[in-house]
DNA sequence: GCCATGTTGTTGCAAATGCAACAACATTTT
DNA sequence: AAAATGTTGTTGCATTTGCAACAACATGGC
C-alpha cells in the first residue's frame, strides 16, 4: 500500500500556491493534552501528522469509550464522528502530536481557482477517510459480537494479522482495551485469563513488554 | 443539507464526457437479490440511486448482524468495509434498487485529462464517504453502551432526532434491529417491555404501522 | 382454502456480565 | 523516601443476557 498522506504528490511549491484557497493551522500538543473538544457545528477537520491520540467519548453517567485510536495521517473531526446528544466526545493526545487542521467547509466548496493541487488534496483526502471507514468497520465487527470472548478474538485477530507474526503487543494498556471493546474491564480480565487456561491465548514477555498470541483451534472452542 | 449525490454539480452533458475517464455500469436488482458478495480484493465501490438494501455478516457460527442500512446516496464496498476473516459480508436488497458500480482504482489515479468534472466526483464521493462515517460512528456509538436498554436508548434517541416528531416509525422489523444493536432478539423484547411497564417508552398503532416514542425522564432511569 | 414463511411475543434456565471493592505492583511526582 | 497516580489482577454477588423452545399472528403463493 503506498502511503497515505494529506500530502501525497503535492510538493512543498504547491502547497504554498494551495494555501490560498485555504489556511491550514499546525498546532503541536503535549501527551495528555486535548487536541479537539467536539462540541456541536465545529467543520474543522485535524489531520493526525506525527503522534498517537483516541477519541473518547464519555456519557451523562460518566461512563468512558475509546471510539478511535488515531496514528499518524489518521483524519478526525465532528464531519466524520457527530457527537449524539448527552455525550462528550474529545480527542486526547497519547504522545506529543503535531496537527494540521483545515475548514472542512473550505475543502469541499468548488475551487474558484480550479488549481490542481486542490483537487489532489480532495483526492488524498477521500482515501483517508476510506481508511478511517474501514477502522471504524473493524470496530463495529469488534462491538458486534455477543460475549467478551468473541470480541477478544475478533480484536486480536486484527492485531495478529498486522503484526504480520502471531505474537503482537498491544497498542494500548488493558484499561484502554476493555474500554475499546466496551465490556467492564473486570470481566475482560477474567475472560482472557480463562482463555489461557484454555490454551486459546497465550502471553509471553520480552524486552518490550508483554505480547500474546492466539493458539489455533479457537474458532472451533465455545 | 444539500442533498448528498454522486452527480451533483455534474451536468449530463459532462457525465458523458466523464465516462472517457472510468466506465461506470448500473444494474437493477429485485428485492431480496444479493447485489454483493464481499470476497477479498474487490475494488468496486457501490452506489445506492434508488431503493434500500442492507450489509449482513455472518460468521463461522453463523451468527447474523446487520452492519449498515443502506439508502438512496448511500455508498458501500470493500474499500470501505473489508470483511475480516471467517466471516462473510454481503448486501441484501431490500426494494427493488438501481446500483451504479465503479472502480475505486480509477476514481482515486490521477486524472490523465484533469477533468474538471472527474474532480467534483471525487469531492462529492469524500462528502458521501464522510455521511457514512457518520452513519457508522452512530452505530458504534450504539453498540459501545453496555446494557441492551442504553443501546435501544440510543438507537431509539437518533430515530426521534431523524423524525423531528416525538413519535418515530421503525425503519425495519423488530427482528432486524435485535441484529443491527447486536443483541438477542428475545432479551430484546423482554427490555422492550420492561421500558413500557417503566413508562420510559410508548407505543401506538396507527395507519402506516406502529410507531414509539421514548417519553421523558428515561435519562435519571437505571 | 391451505401451506410455507416470516415476524412478534413469551418463558425457563444456565451462563455471562456489570458492579463494587479490594490488593499488588509499577511509575511518576513531590 | 514518601506520596500520588495508574495499571494489573482478583473476588462475591445480583442482575442481565443468550439460548432454546414454543405459540400466536400476519403475509404471500399456490
Amino acid at each position: 500500500m503506498s502511503t497515505l498522506s494529506i500530502f501525497k504528490d503535492i510538493t512543498d511549491e504547491e502547497k504554498k500556491h494551495m494555501f490560498h484557497c485555504f489556511t491550514p493551522v499546525t498546532k503541536v500538543f503535549f501527551d495528555g493534552e486535548i487536541i479537539m473538544n467536539y462540541s456541536y457545528k465545529i467543520d474543522k477537520i485535524g489531520i493526525m501528522l506525527d503522534g498517537k491520540a483516541h477519541l473518547s467519548s464519555i456519557d451523562y453517567e460518566g461512563r468512558q469509550s475509546i471510539l478511535e485510536q488515531l496514528e499518524t495521517n489518521d483524519i478526525f473531526g465532528e464531519v466524520f464522528t457527530p457527537p449524539p446528544e448527552n455525550c462528550q466526545y474529545f480527542i486526547e493526545a497519547d504522545t506529543a502530536c503535531d496537527v494540521l487542521f483545515i475548514d472542512y467547509s473550505q475543502i469541499i466548496k468548488r475551487c474558484p481557482n480550479a488549481c490542481p493541487e486542490h483537487s489532489r488534496l480532495v483526492n488524498n483526502l477521500l482515501q483517508m477517510t476510506a481508511a478511517k471507514a474501514q477502522a471504524m468497520a473493524l470496530h463495529i465487527n469488534i462491538l458486534s459480537r455477543r460475549s467478551t470472548r468473541q470480541k477478544l478474538i475478533a480484536y486480536f485477530e486484527s492485531e495478529a494479522n498486522k503484526s504480520k507474526s502471531e505474537y503482537f503487543t498491544l497498542p494500548m494498556s488493558l484499561s484502554a482495551l476493555a474500554d475499546y471493546i466496551s465490556v467492564d474491564r473486570s470481566a475482560m480480565m477474567r475472560e482472557i485469563r480463562k482463555m489461557k487456561e484454555c490454551g486459546i491465548l497465550s502471553e509471553r514477555s520480552g524486552a518490550n513488554g508483554r505480547s500474546y498470541a492466539l493458539t489455533g483451534g479457537y474458532a472451533e472452542d465455545l
